[in-house]
DNA sequence: GGCCTTATGTGCGGTACCGCACGGAGAAAA
DNA sequence: TTTTCTCCGTGCGGTACCGCACATAAGGCC
C-alpha cells in the first residue's frame, strides 16, 4: 500500500499516480545502511513502516544521531536540495519496507514545481526542526531524559509498543556509553515504564514516559505537526500542552540565561 | 554594496535588478532580536557585513546556539520553506548592516522557480550541514575545542580578525558556564593563539586554531564551500585536508563506535 | 583621583558521564 | 546438557563540567 508512506499518500491523485510506476518496495533490513557519508545519492527512500536513523560517525568511529524519518518523511532530501550527498550516513534502526524512487524520476517529478515541491520543503523544514532539537538536547539534557525522548520518537513511528534494539545500539544513537543506557533504562524499568528483555522494549506507560522526557520531544512534535498537518497525528498528552504554548510563544527578548540579565 | 552578500552576488543580473528596488538595507545593532521563537516571519534578511546567531532558549532560559549565517547566507529560510516561523531565536552576535526583504516579495521571486530557489536550498543545505554537526559537537567535544571552532565560524564572516564579544555572550551561545569559556580561553590565550581583553578578542595564530578545534569546523567549511562554490573562500589550511578527505569518503559499514564491532 | 559598572580569574564541592573490567543470565548452538 | 555468545548489570577511579561565591581588574563617568 502505497499511502503507507504519509508524504506519498498526501500527495494529489494525478501526482501519485504518475510517480506509481516509478516507485519500487524494496525490503529493509536491520543494519542496512542506504547511504554513507559522502556518497552521491541514487534514490530517495519513503518509509513504510521501518525506521531510518540518520547519524554521523566521527574520526575516531563515535557517532551521533542526527534526526530520525520515520512513515511521516523521507530520506535524502540531499537530492532535491541540491546537493546530491551529505556528510552523514543513513541507517536501517528498524526493520521494514520503503518506497524507493530514482534520483531522476524524483527531480522531475520536483521541477514541475507543484505539490510535490511544496511538501518536500515542508517537510525539509520539519527535519531542520529535529536537528536543531537534538543539537540542544545534546547540549542540555541527562540521557535519562535522553532516552525518554528516543524512545518516544521511536515508537511514533512503529505500530505497537514493542521496539526491537540493543541497549548497545540505542547508546550509538545516543552518543553515549552503553552503561549510560543501561542505567537510564534500568530506571525506567523500575518505574514501570518500560520493560525490556534482551533487545526487546516494551512501552507501559506512555503518558509517564512523555512527562520524564524533556521539551525537546514535544517541541519536535508540535512543530512536525504544524508543518505536516496532513500526517492525522494522535494527540499529545494534555499534560504537555503548557510545553506546546511555551514553544510557540515568544520569550523575553534578550535574555539568555535569565541569572546573566537579572 | 548589494554584491557584499554572497548570495545575491551569486544571482543572475536580471534577477538582482528585479530585486533591488526591493531590498532595504537596515542596520543591525548588536543584540537585535530578528525574530523569536514562533513567531511569523516577515522578512529574510540577507547580512552584508553583520553576524546572526540562530538559537534556541530553553524552558528554564538556558540556551544554545544552533548555527550561524553572515555574509554567505541568509535569515529565515523558514518563509521559503512554507512553515513561515521556526522555534528559534534570531539575534545580531556581531553589529553591521543586512539587506532587508519583504516575505511577499522573496515568495514571488522564489516562485519564479528559477536560479533564486536553487541557490535558496543549496543554502539550506549548507545550513542544516551546520545544525548537524552542531549536534555531534555538543555531545562529543570539549568546550576547549568547541570554542576554538566557534571563533573560526566567526572569523569566517568577519573582516579583519578581531571579534567584539564578552566571554558572558559566547556562553550563551555555546551553552556552557561562563567560566568554561574564560577557562579555555584563557588556555588559548598562554599558547598565543588569541589575545582579549574585556570584550574585543584577536585570533593571532589562525593555524593552530585550526588545529586545536575538532572536526566539525572543517566538515562544515568543506560541505558549505562544496555546496556554495561561487563564494570565492579562501583555502583551508592544508592541515586540514587530511579532514577533507575523511568527510569525504564513506567509512566501513555497520561501525559505530569501533571498540563494540571488533 | 574616586567611584561604579562590567569583564575576567579562581577556588570548592558536587554530579554526570567516561573507560575499563568483570560477573551473571538468557538464548542459541553443539 | 553443556558450551558459547550476546546482552545486561555493577563497581571503581577519573575527568569535564556544573553552581556558587568571591576576588581582581579595567574602563567609563563624576
Amino acid at each position: 500500500m502505497l499511502q503507507q508512506n504519509q508524504i506519498l499518500a498526501a500527495l494529489p491523485k494525478e501526482v501519485q499516480a504518475r510517480l506509481h510506476p516509478l516507485l519500487e518496495l524494496v525490503q529493509m533490513p536491520l543494519g542496512k545502511v542506504l547511504y554513507e557519508s559522502g556518497d552521491t545519492l541514487r534514490h530517495v527512500y519513503f518509509p513504510a513502516d521501518c525506521i531510518i536513523s540518520l547519524l554521523y560517525v566521527m574520526e575516531d568511529g563515535a557517532s551521533a544521531e542526527i534526526s530520525v524519518v520515520g512513515n511521516e518523511g523521507i530520506v535524502g532530501v540531499a537530492l532535491f536540495m541540491g546537493g546530491e550527498s551529505t556528510p552523514s550516513r543513513a541507517v536501517v534502526q528498524s526493520a521494514g519496507s520503503a518506497y524507493r524512487l530514482l534520483g531522476q524520476s524524483l527531480k522531475e517529478e520536483f521541477n514541475r514545481h507543484g505539490s510535490f515541491l511544496v511538501l518536500m520543503l515542508r517537510y525539509t523544514q520539519a527535519l531542520i526542526t529535529q536537528m536543531a532539537q537534538t543539537a540542544v538536547c545534546n547540549r542540555h539534557h541527562t540521557i535519562d531524559q535522553q532516552l525518554c525522548r528516543w524512545l518516544l520518537l521511536s515508537m511514533d513511528r512503529l505500530a505497537g509498543n514493542k521496539l526491537t534494539m540493543t541497549q548497545e545500539l540505542i547508546a550509538n544513537m545516543l552518543g553515549v556509553r552503553r552503561e549510560g543506557v543501561t542505567d537510564a533504562a534500568g530506571k525506567l524499568q523500575k518505574l514501570g515504564v518500560i520493560r525490556y528483555s534482551r533487545g526487546q522494549i516494551t512501552v507501559i506507560d506512555r503518558p509517564q514516559l512523555e512527562t520524564l522526557s524533556c521539551e525537546c520531544y514535544a517541541v519536535v512534535k508540535l512543530e512536525t505537526d504544524r508543518l505536516l498537518p496532513y500526517v492525522t497525528a494522535p494527540a499529545l498528552a494534555p499534560a504537555l500542552a503548557p510545553a506546546l504554548a511555551r514553544a510557540a510563544r515568544p520569550r523575553a527578548a534578550g535574555a539568555a540565561r535569565p541569572k546573566t540579565v537579572a
